[in-house]
RNA sequence: GCCCAGAUAGCUCAGUAGGUAGAGCAGGGGACUGAAAAUCCCCGUGUCCUUGGUUCAAUUCCGAGUCUGGGCA
């Protein structure tokens, strides 16, 4: 059976989905979600979700999956993953996976082990209150006193990845160094990320931002608030969600929400490629001024089965 | 036209009792095994507006000029 599964990243607002969808229809592909945010119901427009049209050109799976308040975590959405991708295959066609989600695509492209319990959430508010009253540092040392190893390699200020830690250490097996990963073997992965110069990516997405918010994005914010979703809940923590409920709220104006998505998506854009740049199989495309879709599509499809008969 | 206050990093500003300067933001780089659109770390040379003067030494003090605010006419 073939096994090829195609990979397109690449920081948010580069032309990823446009140019998988473009190459899904050369490959007779279908296209699965690989964005944490886009799994979610209702978070349509402030996700840049592929729209009803797109999604009829060719079959798109993992959007809508689940609702707002879902406690989603990598091992969840690497189960999916794989049987969407395992049920693709066995159907003959050809997986797209299509995201921005670093760690959710590492742990399709790796053999990432999920298999210890998760840990109770309970515990967790449990440390957190612990962190609160005896700050980071105590929280630290707690870590180095049951796990040196793992507390060596995070920063004394980075309470949430301690938490986590400890977390991980009690539920059976401590969390173990991303770079122990073997490749994932069980398939031929064809990698791929979209790129282009910073200062046009960071012009492209101030125009997104823009382009979100004539769509509705305010409306959407608040029929979501409306449904009784708060700024508590996980996936309006998102970029372009939380910032028009601190609007809503009263804490900014409209502008400043505006220009606080711009700024906060440049920044993510920016880890986004910081992560990339782990993969070393990674082939990078750095997309030239006035290229199109088709042409980019065009030219992974080349790329990907030139060396095949 | 007159009076007052500014002019220092891409932006907003601090500072130097005279010995060529530093914060926040923006920007750049990085880390990452169950929240990842999360969380965290590191990175600051710039005609200190121009020009005279005083001085061993001026971005700093004094004078003049230019520009920008505010006030008075």
């Amino acid at each position: 059976m073939n096994k090829t599964v195609y990979i397109i990243t690449g920081p948010t607002a580069v032309g990823k989905s446009e140019v998988a969808l473009k190459l899904a229809s050369k490959l007779d592909g279908e296209i699965i979600n690989c964005d944490s945010i886009q799994l979610y119901k209702y978070l349509d427009i402030g996700s840049a979700k592929p729209s009803e049209e797109e999604m009829k050109i060719v079959p798109h799976h993992l959007f809508d999956m689940v609702d707002p308040d879902f406690n989603m975590t990598v091992a969840t959405y690497q189960k999916l993953a794989f049987a969407c991708i395992n049920n693709i295959l066995e159907r003959g066609k050809t997986p797209i996976l299509v995201g921005g989600t670093g760690l959710y695509i590492n742990s399709v492209l790796y053999n990432m082990d999920f298999a210890a319990k998760p840990d109770t959430y309970e515990r967790r508010e449990e440390l957190e209150k612990m962190a609160e009253e005896r700050g980071a540092e105590y929280m630290h040392a707690y870590l180095t006193a049951i796990d040196e190893d793992c507390a060596s390699r995070i920063h004394p200020n980075n309470t949430r990845k301690i938490i986590r830690a400890i977390e991980a250490f009690e539920a059976g097996e401590g969390i173990k160094p991303l770079d122990n990963c073997e490749l994932n073997e069980n398939y031929d992965f064809k990698f791929y990320a979209l790129t282009m110069d910073r200062e046009w990516l960071y012009a492209k997405i101030n125009n997104r931002v823009l382009k979100l918010v004539k769509a509705g994005l305010v409306d959407e914010v608040k029929s979501l608030l409306d449904m009784g979703y708060t700024s508590d809940t996980q996936a309006l923590k998102g970029i372009g969600y939380k910032e028009i409920i601190e609007y809503l709220e009263g804490k900014t104006d409209q502008k400043t929400a505006v220009l606080n998505i711009m700024k906060n998506t440049r920044h993510f854009a920016k880890r986004q490629l910081t992560w990339l740049r782990r993969y070393d199989n990674l082939n990078w495309i750095e997309i030239q001024n006035g290229q199109t879709s088709d042409e980019i599509a065009e030219y992974i499809y080349e790329d990907s089965i030139k060396g095949e008969n």
